[in-house]
DNA sequence: ACCTCATTGCAACATAGTTGCAAAAAATAT
DNA sequence: ATATTTTTTGCAACTATGTTGCAATGAGGT
């Protein structure tokens, strides 16, 4: 189960480390989208807070994971599909925030749709977050 | 031109105080949409930033406006349209951002997409986020 | 095992947002 | 118009979130 996450380092041409080892793992293990503060809450004491913001910093650099927008103005951050590459992501699928759990989950097999926009205003990305209720929730 | 800003602050049992005024009518005469600092540079020292922040919130509550997510984790805030009232928004309308200038604009035309969520989750608001470069840059 | 360079932790700082409370200003009643 | 009640404001202090510079540590290659 730690191959996958030094492949995924390796594959990245990221150096090793404890810290990128731990939270990579926790995003692997997670079928939602975690913020910082799980992370936090997830490892401890084990690593400052700052090496924590570098850590998905570059993640983020280096297409491991995209940030998720949000109303409630808490960064997001999930596992990108393997199409991603640094500097390109193509996280062109749609999030749900869950009201009651505030689960976020990447549904990745419900495409964006395509808009008709006004004249003169050209789309480079497009982000779209449902928030209601998730599937364990309407149990 | 005053009236209008008086005339919703009465229509929301809203008692017409100097800041209430002032950002109504901050948020009248821009097309774009509105962060916290926007509204705090526009109005100099002239008010507390704590009542900024109360005034912007009881506008939400009231559903004179709506705030839109974003990706770059700064809270913007626009006006909503007539459908709007307390506890119960409808600004079911697509949010552009430009990012050459960072206006950020309400569609109001474009509706947002109708989805085929996967089983069990039921949506009960949809945000949609367009960024690219708006008609005025791309001129 | 050594050297080099990337990464980490610390401290300090910057920005964003919240809460309690007393003073001031609106709204309401007299 | 004035007094009373209620709402709103400003201040201070605090929490949360995110950033930067720098010295010390640890990873990767030879």
């Amino acid at each position: 189960m730690h191959t996958q996450v030094i492949d995924t380092l390796k594959k990245n041409q990221l150096s090793i480390t404890d810290s990128r080892k731990t939270i990579l793992q926790l995003f692997m293990e997670s079928d939602g989208a975690l913020a910082h503060m799980d992370i936090e809450n997830n490892t401890g004491e084990e690593f400052d807070r700052v090496t924590i913001y570098r850590t998905l910093q570059t993640f983020v650099d280096k297409g491991i994971i995209h940030t998720i927008p949000s109303a409630d103005n808490a960064i997001r951050y999930a596992l990108c599909k393997d199409a991603c590459s640094e500097g390109h992501h193509h996280d062109n699928h749609i999030h749900f925030m869950c009201d009651h759990c505030s689960t976020t989950y990447c549904l990745d097999h419900v495409v964006v749709p395509s808009l008709q926009l006004p004249g003169g205003f050209r789309a480079s990305r497009t982000d779209m977050v449902v928030s209601g209720c998730c599937n364990r929730c309407s149990k």
